[in-house]
DNA sequence: GAGTGGTCTAGACCACCAA
DNA sequence: TGGTGGTCTAGACCACTCA
């Protein structure tokens, strides 16, 4: 038998997959919780603290808690790690290149969670910063999860997929791995991205994941790292 | 005023610092530090609670708090986030290439919060896996805090910087920031890592940060990434 | 002033570990 | 069996927000 307060835990987490509480909106404050629950305050407390620690809950003084969302403009770029080496205010766009659909291979279905040959949405674009390329993004998620998904919404959106996926589909991004490696920048990169062919860049493979760690997406970004770098933080 | 579990952590890392409870060792029990600072175990609780989840203590269930130590197994590749891509297993070796004492520039200096001309200790060293050469490492230390750093001391622990940092100077490494970008090798670079010039390799630069966040190594490492990658979490 | 999250207490009991 | 961390409770008060 789990603790209390990771039972507790699940159920929350039960309500936001369901959609009972959206994403920005508070949910029922801790006092309320703990009479639905049948549980004390401090339990409730316990669970939501792991739930914020987790940035899946968001806590507000005198307010209330609320869901996470990638509406918020501090969450914008919540999961973009590559900063300016100058620290310079930059203004980020996007600039679609391809939209397709596609049978996943093997190791992207393995990858997902899915089985091969399922359809997926395979979308090419390019991330400039202050019009200058700096991103370019192979992005792969499964069309069933998406339907109705189109380059023209896309478009509109300007490139950010998350806020897309949460506010168009209820999906909710929450979680990232990354693997990250130096290459030599191939001649269409090279061309895309307005550099010589074989310059070093930088390629970062991610996987996200959504509620109970369900892999979402598969996103490929080929970086160029002459006034960026990617953060870190260890501990 | 702060609450009282920060004023209760400040000064269980005071006397972290303080050298009173040694790396690998347990702290006095939750009972005990309540009786000590005239508060209530719960807001002990709550002080140990936030030093866990800095890894800076370690909690074991019906034995105690122990004070973290690189020297414990798991933690001797804490701040090493480049693993194999195949996930085979690894012998890591290192092989010392210079050791040198220099004046800080002005940068490492603003960087390690040093006044610049003070006296460093600067280390070049390649690392290898499965006699394999790896990573090109450049290292930097102020002297002052690492007396009697010699190569000998180096080579005699392989290359375990971080336990000899904690074992012969009391200095314990609890955080590091890293800058990460895709350079091409330069002849020197390439030289050592056996590879071609110009080929991609990628750079991480870190900086370590001891107690209270004060700054302490500066290190340079540049990777190669064939057959293996950096991971990264993002939440 | 009413409602929210944030802190703090005192005390109970459980789960785990070592001698 | 005794000591440790881990969970849970009930209740008090503080700090912040907003009408």
């Amino acid at each position: 038998m789990s603790p209390l307060y990771q039972q507790i835990k699940k159920r929350i987490t039960d309500s936001l997959v369901a959609g009972l509480w959206q994403p920005g909106q508070c949910i029922p404050s801790e006092t309320e919780l703990a009479n639905l629950y049948k549980v004390s305050q401090g339990t409730v407390r316990k669970s939501v603290d792991e739930l914020v620690i987790e940035n899946i809950l968001i806590r507000r003084q005198g307010k209330g808690t609320f869901v996470a969302s990638h509406n918020e403009e501090n969450s914008q770029l919540r999961f973009l790690r590559l900063t300016s080496s100058e620290n310079k205010k930059e203004k980020l766009d996007s600039r679609l290149l391809t939209f397709e659909k596609e049978k996943a291979n093997s190791s992207l279905a393995k990858l997902l969670g899915i089985s091969s040959a399922t359809t997926i949405v395979s979308i090419k674009r390019v991330l400039t910063f202050n019009q200058k390329p700096l991103i370019l993004d192979f992005i792969k998620v499964p069309a069933a999860s998406f339907r109705g998904l189109t380059p023209e919404k896309i478009i509109e959106k300007n490139g950010a997929m998350y806020r897309m996926y949460e506010n168009d589909f209820g999906i909710q991004m929450l979680h990232a791995k990354e693997k990250i490696t130096a290459i030599a920048a191939n001649a269409e990169t090279a061309d895309l991205l307005r550099i010589k062919k074989n310059s070093p860049i930088l390629s970062v493979e991610r996987i996200s994941f959504t509620y109970e760690n369900k892999p979402i997406e598969w996103r490929l970004g080929l970086c160029l790292t002459e006034h960026h770098h990617y953060a870190s933080e260890l501990d």
